[in-house]
RNA sequence: GCCCUGGUGGUGGAAUUGGUAGACGCGCAGGACUUAAAAUCCUGUAUGCAGCAAUGCGUGUGCGGGUUCAAGUCCCGCCCGGGGCACCA
């Protein structure tokens, strides 16, 4: 009987199926155990051999938790909301429902194809209205929520509008403007518009502005990966920075639990790292500066070296800031102006990643300094950003590299504070040393002098110790059709959410969810806004206008992992049994590309939940395993320059030529199939061959693998011709998990011949199932205990390359020992199981069991079948191994010494010296230093 | 530019805590079976030098330094590739 992998896994397919083998209950006894994948955007190219990486290795451990006795929840669904649906509904006029329906079903279609254990009757997809009724349902949670600072949780709205009736803000300043302040007296008096824009101020959901890219051309907003060395995408039409009015959400407010709480999580350092440098705390001082001439005006700008506080030469303000207007005198009014215009054109990672290219703008006016009362000038400049600080500096060039390039561009004379370890050339950054001309601050060390002058600035009254979070409010709104509509309904452009009683609406129109609304075109609405907004009969509600700007990518994807707990709940986003039952995820796999972004949302949404009462744990992801990218290796072949005609990669170098890609599915390994190329494309049909060996052999190349660059290898082809076992397999064996590395289709047959191999340990081709109850040997024993020990060992810690491997030496060694036993291979047959799973079941089956595999439990490894006496010690002299000796495991140390130096190899090496030393690790190695 | 990360044979990688570098697989070379092929099996395969050979000696984990009895692993300085940088997902 021969491996036939195909009707195997067609078999068991089936019967997981109607057997609903992977139905996952909540109602068990079991301990439960959590393993989430990031879930995909179902992009219409499909899958290709990349995305199932991080799959394979969780479905691997589902089963084997599974099989560890674990109630094991492994949930998939889509991510189905996004701008690529969006944008080939604009060019092709079908609508994003259907297209992301169409590559759903494919998606799904690939999946199951590969054999993962998921449970689909959970699937979410982010689209569906019933489940982005939730995503608008927590909206609204955000919306009717500030952040008590002083109990630091966020709080319903209604309990600070109570707050406010008693007491005013005192206790709770405003979370934008530390200045805006007023009592119970003023809250009563204030309009219903002026105390909602007070409450706006405060809640968690809020309306602030924000620059967008507007390109007046296409009449849209755009996202930053559709603008492109500046202009457009589509078209390259010139593109500006434009205010509008969005939605944030004041994760800010998080910043220092988002921080803190990371202590508490199982992820890589370098993730927890990343995070960190996201929400950038840093410990400074804001202090204040009069302007010069004018009453009541100061700059205040966020240092985090108010040491240098005497080395200040010159204000940079963001061209932004508020007060550029203010200070521009009439003489420089116009060079202030063509600056800022040229600003707008510029992304922020442009104004910060060319530090060689210095500019910027005077604006005329001055300052005083608060103690040495100096006049300093002020500038404007793009390495200032408005949404960092306070958007205003005060530079130290002898102190600061970017502001010492600024002065020498610019000839601002330099104050040296730091003596002679400034030298003129670059600015010191370092701490070490003592200021000079430093006033009260001469003589100091600088690491000391930091608080000293913050307590000088708190004394006189121009500022105050500062912690300032780089972290910024997340942009809540998009100008685009294909996302979440917001429960929000304006009346005089005042934004009520649907469930508020001031909405006087009919209840029809409160229900969530808010669906979105069919559309004609998907061309965007009148200055800058959203498809949405041309739909005048859903725009137009008899209680006002609706919110036409929809929810970003990141709304849907920050809280789906709850969902899947419960996910055909009707009555809320996942029962409190649910939640309480299956809690956070236990192991989160997914690329290091969503490191701050989704993580960092997912963090705070869950401890907003948490805050309110809805849940009741805090972090979402326990543990964060990072998987890394399957590259493809392109194909180039290599026309001769001028003519129709190829060279093979050996002869290229004889010819002026250039390289063309070439679809790898044209290419076995670097052989090309010349007649596959020709039927390509028909410039190709008459093209002309020169070969070397008879063979045209093809260039390689590592790299992205995508559509554009005809490297991409499709799983479905992989599994058809050799079967879904040996591509999960084989997928593991490709390195670890967390590291990139390219495909190559050729080393599958590797995989292949392994599970042949095996399966010949269990059938023989004319007598058919061979295997015996005969009673194992001990060589049998050992291998199979160390195979399972290994395995489950590998598995724990993600290293599922090595089980491969050791499944490799388990089956090499069986095979040499002509090894047919049940106790043996019945074993193998359940811990190969998480890994190929069609092929397990079916030898499992034959084994006369009538459950799934999936539910034997993982075998035991047993000490005394692996356990070895003696060890083969490399012995080195002065660290050079020179002979390998043996010595019992228990040896004494001294009569092992005594035989080693008495060794002949070793006192060759020891050349008649005396040894100095005798370093004997017990297990490991023996080193003798002479 | 900034943050994170990786670099080991022809090739994917192994070496889990500082302890025999190259497990396992691919490729390649040689052989067995076969009329032939496929499939399967066996042997060899980091590199230089010496040797018919067994083997011996040296070199070797991106580059340059350092710590240590011992470094792929730790430290310092560089080079190159990948991911992210707030509206791609």
């Amino acid at each position: 009987m021969e491996y036939a992998f195909s009707a195997i896994e067609k078999k068991w397919k089936q019967y997981w199926q109607q057997q609903q083998v992977y139905k996952v209950d909540n109602d068990t006894s079991k301990p439960k155990f959590y393993i989430l994948d990031m879930f995909p955007y179902p992009s219409g190219a499909g899958l290709h051999v990349g995305h199932p990486l991080g799959y394979i290795a969780s479905d691997i451990y589902a089963r084997y938790k599974r099989q560890r006795g674990y109630n094991v929840l492994h949930p998939m669904g889509f991510d189905a909301f996004g701008l690529p649906a969006e944008q080939y509904a604009l060019e092709t006029g079908q609508h994003p429902a259907v297209t992301t329906e169409k590559n759903i079903a494919r998606y799904r279609e690939q999946l199951d194809n590969i054999g993962f254990c998921y449970d689909w009757d959970r699937q979410v997809r982010t689209s569906d209205p019933q489940y982005y009724k939730w995503t608008q349902w927590i909206f609204l949670q955000l919306f009717h929520s500030w952040y008590d600072r002083k109990q630091n949780k966020a709080r319903p709205i209604s309990e600070l509008v109570a707050v406010f009736e008693k007491e005013g803000n005192n206790n709770h300043i405003c979370p934008d403007d530390a200045q805006f302040c007023f009592d119970a007296k003023a809250w009563k008096s204030m309009p219903e518009k002026e105390r909602r824009e007070t409450l706006m101020r405060y809640r968690l959901a809020y309306q602030g502005y924000a620059e967008v890219w507007w390109c007046e051309a296409l009449g849209t907003v755009l996202a930053n990966d559709e603008v492109v060395n500046g202009v457009s995408e589509r078209g390259g039409y010139p593109v500006i920075r434009k205010q509008m009015r969005q939605w944030f959400l004041r994760i800010t407010e998080y910043a220092e639990r988002l921080l803190t709480s990371l202590e508490t999580l199982d992820w890589t350092d370098a993730m927890k790292e990343m995070q960190r440098n996201w929400i950038g705390k840093s410990n400074g001082a804001e202090v204040r500066f009069e302007v010069d001439g004018m009453v009541d005006t100061h700059i205040t700008v966020f240092t985090t070296r108010p040491d240098t506080i005497f080395g200040v030469d010159f204000m940079v303000l963001a061209p932004e800031h508020d007060l550029v207007e203010t200070l521009t005198t009439p003489e420089q009014k116009h060079e202030i102006e063509e600056y800022k215009k040229y600003v707008q054109s510029r992304s922020e990672r442009e104004r910060m990643a060319e530090v060689k290219q210095v500019t910027g703008c005077f604006t005329g006016a001055t300052v005083t300094h608060p103690f040495n009362k100096r006049k300093i000038p002020v500038w404007i400049s793009e390495y200032v950003l408005a949404g960092y600080g306070t958007g205003a500096i005060m530079a130290v060039p002898s102190g600061d590299d970017r502001d010492h390039a600024f002065a020498k561009h610019f000839e601002i004379p330099i104050t040296n504070i730091f003596g002679n370890n400034y030298n003129e050339q670059e600015a010191y950054t370092e701490k070490i040393g003592t200021l000079e001309n430093s006033g009260f601050l001469n003589g100091i060390e600088i690491a000391k002098a930091g608080d000293i002058a913050i307590r000088a600035i708190e004394d006189a009254g121009i500022g105050k110790a500062k912690v300032n979070y780089k972290l910024r409010d997340a942009g809540f709104s998009r100008q685009r059709y294909w996302g979440e509509p917001f429960p929000i309904i304006y009346i005089k452009g005042m934004p009520y959410s649907i469930d508020e009683a001031e909405l006087n609406a009919h209840p029809a129109l409160q229900q969530l969810p808010v669906e979105l609304p069919l559309v004609e075109n998907y061309k965007p609405g009148p200055e800058g806004e959203g498809p949405l907004a041309n739909v005048q009969e859903w725009v137009d509600t008899h209680a006002g206008m609706r919110e036409t700007n929809t929810m970003p990518g990141y709304a849907g994807s920050s809280w789906y992992f709850l969902r899947y707990m419960d996910p055909h709940n009707n009555d809320t986003f996942a029962s409190r049994n649910a939640t309480d039952y299956w809690r956070e995820v236990d192991i989160y796999i997914g690329g290091t590309e969503h490191a701050v972004g989704h993580l960092l949302y997912s963090r705070m949404w869950t401890k907003a939940l948490y805050d309110l009462g809805h849940i009741g744990f805090e972090e979402p992801f326990k543990k964060l395993v990072n998987q890394g990218m399957i590259q493809g290796s392109s194909r180039f072949a290599y026309r001769v320059n001028g003519e129709n005609k190829f060279v093979s990669k050996g002869l290229a170098a004889q010819f002026d030529t250039t390289a063309v890609r070439v679809d790898v599915n044209f290419v076995n390994g670097t052989e090309l199939n010349i007649e596959a190329f020709k039927n390509w494309r028909p410039e190709y049909a008459d093209a002309e061959f020169v070969l070397e060996d008879g063979k045209y052999i093809c260039g390689a190349e590592v790299e992205k693998m995508s559509k554009s660059k005809y490297n991409v290898v499709n799983p479905d082809d992989i599994v058809a011709q050799y079967g879904a076992d040996t591509f999960r397999m084989y997928e593991m064996f490709l390195g670890p998990i967390d590291i990139s590395k390219p495909w190559d289709t050729k080393g599958i047959e590797g995989v292949h011949r392994f599970l042949k191999k095996m399966w010949r340990l269990y059938f023989d081709e004319q007598k058919g199932w061979i295997v015996t109850d005969d009673a194992p040997t001990e060589a049998e024993l050992r291998i199979i205990h160390k195979t399972i020990k290994k395995v489950g060992e590998d598995i724990e810690r993600f290293s599922f390359n090595t089980s491969v491997a050791q499944f490799m030496i388990c089956v090499n060694e069986l095979s040499a020992l002509n090894c047919h036993k049940r106790t043996i291979l019945e074993a193998l047959s359940v811990i190969i199981a998480s890994f190929a799973p069609h092929i397990a079941e079916e030898l499992w089956h034959q084994f006369s069991h009538e459950t799934t595999v999936l539910d034997a439990p993982f075998p035991k490894y047993e000490e005394q079948y692996i356990a070895e006496n003696t060890k083969k010690y490399p012995v080195a002299v002065n660290g050079k191994t020179r002979v390998e000796m043996e010595f019992p495991l228990d040896i004494e140390e001294s009569i092992l010494q005594q035989e080693v130096l008495a060794d002949a190899t070793i006192q060759k090496w020891m050349d008649g010296k005396e040894h100095k030393k005798f370093i004997y690790v017990k297990g490991k190695m023996i080193n003798v230093v002479v």
